[in-house]
DNA sequence: ACCTTGACAGAAT
DNA sequence: AATTCTGCCAAGG
């Protein structure tokens, strides 16, 4: 196991997710190992925007489980939204993405320990 | 060193 | 079925 921040993991898996798609912060906390600690994930994306020394990373992607734009505050304004949708995402309703056709599940991490 | 908060999720009522 | 409550773990006050 690679025992980086968990953070780091975070990060890996978010910038693994695919154009056009979404992903849910328990679906990465699972990833990691860590299904119960889905908040913690949130909380390192918060990091990341005091991080700039961190790589591209495409947290617009990640929603909750019910595909609820629940950090689009961080990004400012309809940020968050107008991405996704530039992306194709097809939203249900305002701040709220059809996570039924864009939902991408993370693969769990490899530790390149070999 | 203790208590509160948080970009969630699932169980309990 | 909808709302409330609790668990999780890290960081900040």
């Amino acid at each position: 196991m690679a025992d980086k921040d968990f953070f780091d993991r975070v990060y890996r898996i978010v910038a693994q997710i695919p154009y056009g798609r979404v992903t849910t912060y328990g679906a990465i906390a699972e990833a990691l190992g860590v299904r119960r600690s889905a908040r913690m994930v949130g909380w390192a994306l918060n990091q990341t925007i005091e991080r700039e020394d961190l790589p591209d990373l495409p947290c617009h992607r990640v929603v909750n489980r019910e595909g609820l734009l629940t950090g689009k505050a961080y990004f400012g304004g309809n940020v968050m939204e107008e991405r996704l949708r530039q992306e194709g995402v097809t939203f249900l309703k305002d701040d709220q993405v059809d996570m039924e056709r864009h939902f991408w599940h993370p693969e769990v991490e490899d530790d390149f320990s070999s």
